[in-house]
DNA sequence: ACCCAGGGTCATA
DNA sequence: TATGACCATGGG
């Protein structure tokens, strides 16, 4: 069978049909999708909104000023990312790196594996954070797999939800066609999905997947 | 008060 | 390779 009946491919149209096309990721420019992959490591959108929102009102979302800003004084400008010390540190030495390496256009021109390798080549991004990169600010096909996609696809007996980031993505590499805008959609309505549904609530019942989902709320079936 | 969020690194076994 | 500790704010 091809790829378009797989039940991949099923699973998206169930939930584009039922939630309709996400607005994802929300920037103004390519950079600032970058810094929001930094801020958004384990902490909560809303919260991220408010960092982005300081560093514009600092003039620090742009990669020359954010590469020669002082630590601490970036640190309090981001505090309500949280881990605000750390994420200063890694948006200094991305900055830094950005700039080294002749900033978007260079980078662009890189093949997308090339990309990847060089970006997880920088402390602090890990491999979530560089597809985030890879996929929304530089429209390369990868997909991003999180903690929700794990656990989703998991529950839909689709995968076994153990496997390394990268044999997980490879399976929806193999099941779907390279696609900017499928993988972009995709993990927009993952997210969109997981928060209001697979939740440890009753939500659960309604939910546009429940017909093949195992889960059950209250506990996981088996 | 407790749990979790659009993760990643480092130390230890 | 695989756990555990740590980072930290804000909303439910």
């Amino acid at each position: 069978m091809g790829v378009e009946s797989s039940a991949f491919y099923q699973t998206y149209q169930r939930l584009l049909d039922y939630y309709g096309s996400q607005p994802w990721w929300p920037a103004e420019h390519v950079f600032e999708i970058m810094v929001g992959a930094i801020l958004t490591q384990n902490t909560a959108w809303t919260n991220v909104e408010k960092a982005i929102a300081n560093l514009k009102q600092h003039s620090l979302c742009e990669a020359q000023p954010l590469a020669v800003s002082e630590q601490d004084h970036l640190a309090q400008i981001i505090r309500p990312s949280g881990y605000f010390n750390q994420k200063a540190q890694r948006l200094i030495r991305f900055a830094r790196w950005y700039l080294e390496q002749g900033g978007y256009p260079s980078l662009q021109a890189l093949a997308p594996e090339q990309l990847r390798q060089a970006l997880l080549a920088i402390n602090g991004i890990g491999e979530e954070t560089a597809d985030d990169m890879v996929l929304y600010a530089f429209a390369m096909p990868y997909f991003v797999i999180d903690s929700y996609t794990r656990r989703i696809f998991s529950r839909l007996a689709l995968v076994a939800g153990t496997e390394k980031y990268t044999a997980l993505q490879a399976r929806f590499h193999s099941e779907l066609e390279a696609d900017v805008e499928l993988y972009q959609q995709y993990h927009a309505l993952i997210v969109t999905h997981a928060k209001q549904h697979c939740m440890k609530t009753p939500e659960c019942m309604g939910c546009p997947l429940t017909e093949r989902c195992e889960f059950e709320y209250g506990r996981e079936k088996k």
